[in-house]
DNA sequence: ATAGGGTTAG
């Protein structure tokens, strides 16, 4: 700027200053911004309000915020403008304030700003507040408008309220790609991924045309339902349409194919990227962590280490904490989890983090020790961290100590009725009927049914899903019959012996057993070993936790039909063969 | 001038 640049003017400012926008240049900015200083011009709203752009982008939000503050007026564009900022860079509760500061200016909000500070009320999990801006905007002229739209349908999802999210959807008057993929997501995000795949499919013949978040979202469905063959067409699709390979994408590949038990790939795509995210290794550790793979997921946390360029988080510690739980290196987990809590990462550990460490003692039959850690760790224990203490009683027998546990357990979480069973087992084994007795009548009063059981198989492109003592699959007959045949033929020529005492209804000994062989699970093992040719392993997907008897009853099927068997279940992959299980029966 | 949807974990 030399000296004829002393007298500039309001054009010349704007232009300068535009100009640094598109270049991203703070520096220049801050020249401009002396520049006015020292010639003493008082800029105008509109050019304030650029500068106040620039160094949102710029990232300086300080500085922006200062020179928000002494504006001696401003305009919707320059309360929006410093709203959005906030919101992009996570600061939701700075954004909501200023929001408010901006209706007790009188200002009026406009389409621009009600979409940003729906997005913020998202963030800030502030869904009571959402429905009060939600009213203002059926007030105002603005409830059409197709931002404001797809970010209120997506606030209405991420509160889990999915019917009022698909009325909003539905009314919008167009349609695009971000409100599409919006609604889409939102189904995904809640879990319910046959809603997204469906809703997706439709979507796709009317004529979406679908963006890398879009294949995101629908890959986060595909997940959770484990439908490889979907999975990898979705992949193949991507790389024909010859989109740039974003990493959120290939994050999503990652997750799909490692949730769908095919860690080979998920080991491939992220072998090969160019770049890789926190999200990158966190899904490829947890690929492992499902798997029982302890000694991957160390090799590559090291591996995270020495590469040094992306940092571990919270996620990622807990992730290789559980993996070595869940992988049977307890030894190796109790030393890294000391490392991590003396602080070498600079990344506070939670409860939850405490909780892969009684999971770690308790894998290790340190039953005691786990107990005592407990009570030592620097937190109000709550029911996860009393049900790890209670798993761990169970399968190492410890009646003593599950007794504190499960008390702790029915106090703390009264409905959950799979605490009782647990409980019961326990009581049952030392021949206590008399507390059996009162813990069964304690869950009639007080469990509440959970989510139904359920299993699927995927074949024929389709995925067969199957409750229990389910008779709504075109091919029950078939599939009763071939379990009672597969509990026959196990009993004869391995020995099973039905786990009666899981049963917790009061009925007799022949209805338990029926009970029993009706579970989801013993179902789609049955149809899968009906129409799955005898060379391939058969995959399950269970939406609980496997049950000890199922379990046990897949082993022995594995063994005396020599076949593999992988069961993905609620917490984990239990790979099935020859009478013995990846998860060493620790679950 | 200012705006909406996305990947891992529990």
């Amino acid at each position: 700027m030399s000296k004829q640049g002393l007298n500039m003017k309001f054009k010349d400012y704007n232009d300068l200053l535009n100009e640094c926008v598109n270049q991203k240049s703070l520096r220049g900015g801050q020249r401009v911004q002396a520049h006015m200083i020292k010639t003493q011009y008082l800029p105008p709203v509109y050019l304030r309000t650029r500068l106040i752009v620039l160094f949102l982008k710029c990232e300086v939000l300080n500085d922006a915020r200062m020179l928000f503050d002494e504006m001696p007026e401003r305009n919707v564009v320059s309360w929006t403008a410093m709203i959005s900022g906030y919101s992009r860079s996570g600061f939701y509760s700075e954004a909501l304030c200023l929001f408010v500061g901006l209706l007790r200016s009188g200002t009026a909000p406009n389409e621009f700003t009600f979409a940003t500070v729906l997005t913020s009320c998202a963030g800030a999990f502030m869904f009571e507040y959402g429905r009060q801006i939600h009213a203002l905007i059926v007030k105002s002229p603005f409830g059409s408008n197709i931002y404001v739209g797809s970010s209120l349908l997506d606030l209405y999802a991420k509160a889990g309220k999915i019917i009022e999210a698909q009325s909003v959807f539905e009314s919008l008057p167009e349609r695009d790609i971000v409100s599409c993929t919006a609604i889409i997501s939102g189904y995904a995000q809640l879990g319910l991924h046959k809603d997204a795949l469906e809703l997706f499919r439709k979507l796709h013949r009317e004529g979406m045309v679908s963006n890398y978040i879009t294949y995101a979202s629908l890959l986060t469905a595909l997940s959770g339902l484990a439908a490889f063959e979907y999975g990898r067409q979705v992949h193949t699709h991507v790389l024909r349409s010859k989109q740039p390979f974003y990493i959120v994408l290939q994050n999503s590949l990652i997750d799909m194919y490692s949730k769908c038990g095919n860690l080979t790939y998920a080991r491939r795509i992220f072998d090969n990227m160019p770049e890789r995210t926190v999200v990158s290794w966190n899904a490829i550790l947890m690929g492992y962590t499902k798997h029982g793979n302890g000694k991957a997921v160390v090799d590559l946390y090291n591996m995270m280490k020495e590469e040094n360029k992306v940092k571990p988080d919270s996620t990622t510690l807990l992730t290789v904490l559980s993996g070595c739980s869940h992988g049977g290196i307890e030894n190796i987990g109790l030393e890294l989890f000391d490392e991590m809590a003396n602080g070498n990462d600079g990344i506070d550990l939670g409860i939850e983090h405490y909780g892969c460490v009684v999971d770690l003692l308790g894998r290790a039959g340190k039953v005691e020790r786990a107990l005592q850690f407990i009570k030592d760790m620097p937190f109000e224990p709550n029911g996860a961290i009393w049900g790890s203490l209670l798993g761990a009683c169970r399968a190492h027998m410890n009646v003593a100590v599950g007794k504190i546990a499960g008390a702790r357990l029915v106090e703390t979480e009264p409905e959950n009725s799979g605490n009782y069973v647990i409980l019961c087992n326990l009581y049952a084994s030392e021949g206590n009927w008399d507390e059996v007795r009162k813990l069964r009548d304690l869950m009639k009063e007080k469990a509440v049914m959970k989510e139904p059981g359920k299993s699927w198989i995927e074949f024929g492109h389709t995925l067969h899903t199957f409750y229990a003592s389910d008779r709504s699959h075109p091919r029950k007959e078939e599939v009763f019959l071939k379990v009672r045949e597969l509990s026959e033929r196990v009993k004869e020529a391995a020995g099973y012996i039905p786990d009666l005492s899981s049963v917790l209804y009061d009925v007799d000994e022949e209805q338990k057993e029926k009970v029993l062989l009706g579970h989801s699970e013993k179902l789609a093992l049955a149809f899968g070993m009906i129409s799955i040719c005898d060379a391939k392993p058969i995959r399950i997907m269970k939406n609980l936790r496997i049950c000890v008897d199922c379990h046990n009853f897949a082993k022995l099927v594995s063994q005396v039909y020599k076949r593999e068997i992988f069961i993905r279940d609620k917490s984990r992959f239990h790979h099935i063969a020859s009478g013995m299980c990846s998860c060493g029966d620790y679950w």
